[in-house]
DNA sequence: ATATGATTCAAACACGTGATTGAAGCACTC
DNA sequence: GAGTGCTTCAATCACGTGTTTGAATCATAT
């Protein structure tokens, strides 16, 4: 390890920091580079490309986020052996975990940002390792979710998660919306208890028959 | 009229489908023209920038459906006199107007995904005029899902609101998503028939104490 | 027919982007 | 201390971007 320490580490931080902060198409290689008070040429010679940066910051962080929201939800399983799920915790599981990972940055909280900007404005090239890394996540939770509602038809449920991911998504993204209340004044743990019985509220809601 | 008949609206057709399919950011303006059949130079002699055509098409699509959202919810409200609102019906009232106008522009379909980008990659230009266009109809159906919801508490109410908008912006989004089920498969009524059932059951949900 | 004003066009502008190069710098081993 | 391999650096490449320009083109009124 010559020169400066860890050079990857800082410009996996540093992009982080900006794809967060300014956006994912925003963010050139300079700002990431100047940011980590690193050369332009670094990039590429640790990861090869932007995008192969990008694809291991995803690595590094989604990742692990997502097997905790696994490891959650099999302790869950595990415990209920063959009964059926209790619901608000199988969605604290998947929703709980998006949010600590989003604290757990060193010294930013803008994983959050991040990782909800990862859904609404996804690069071609990343596309394959997103449905990698959230793929098996969503039919895990989904059929856990079935497991919690037997009686609810697998259409109506997968619309209704859809849903509640929207409302993480839009949650995590946390940008200065015209429709949120005062993020920031309310309390993480807070914002988390209140999506979970929303979101229990509207899987459990009675199916809309007719019109 | 010279020339060829309203190069303002190819452009701003071209615009809207380029715009609500490749995203804000990865449409360039050679794309646009090139897809209008129109040179370069139009853009900047019919509006004057890029930005000024995004604000211009902002204002020919979403005010209007704004102001039909505002619309549906004055007839509840004179229907409902000094009565609790019906809670589904101002639900709708926001939900169906952006599916609805989605449908309706000429020949494409894709006004609601445009309208999605626009809530998940903001340009800070058209900040202002997002947050001036969405402004009041956020604070008004607030009010009015007050009015619905009497006794649920103000903080609660607006993060509930935040969630129902953050899965109608996921919807719209409708990208081949991970979590998404088969869009295109299930008709428009029906995903709305869902969305304002669940909203229903999650702004209904009993309030989360302590934990 | 001609002059006028609006519109279109090809060409270029200045700039920022991701990527690449080859030399220089550093920490080691022999 | 010369040699080796990894890392950093300034400079540059080719390209795409939004924007501007000035001449050419058209419809229309005189």
């Amino acid at each position: 390890m010559p020169h400066q320490a860890d050079t990857k580490e800082r410009l996996l931080d540093a992009a982080e920091r900006l794809f967060a902060a300014e956006g994912l198409s925003r963010t050139s290689l300079r700002a990431i580079t100047c940011e980590a008070g690193v050369n332009v040429a670094a990039v590429h010679y640790h990861f090869g490309s932007k995008d192969d940066l990008l694809g291991e910051l995803l690595r590094r962080r989604i990742a692990p986020m997502n097997e905790e929201r696994l490891a959650q939800l099999q302790a869950i399983e595990s415990t209920a052996h063959a009964g059926p799920l209790p619901l608000a915790a199988v969605l604290r599981a998947y929703i709980e975990p998006a949010f600590r990972f989003r604290s757990e940055m060193s010294g930013h909280e803008s994983l959050g940002r991040l990782f909800g900007r990862l859904y609404s404005e996804p690069e071609e090239i990343l596309e394959s390792t997103l449905r990698e890394i959230f793929e098996d996540v969503a039919r895990r939770f989904l059929s856990a979710l079935s497991r919690a509602l037997p009686e609810l038809d697998p259409d109506e449920l997968a619309w209704r998660f859809h849903f509640v991911v929207g409302g993480l998504v839009h949650t995590l993204l946390g940008r200065p919306d015209m429709h949120a209340p005062d993020a920031g004044e309310t309390p993480e743990g807070l914002v988390i208890d209140r999506m979970v019985a929303f979101g229990v509220g509207g899987l459990q809601a009675p199916v809309e028959v007719g019109q």
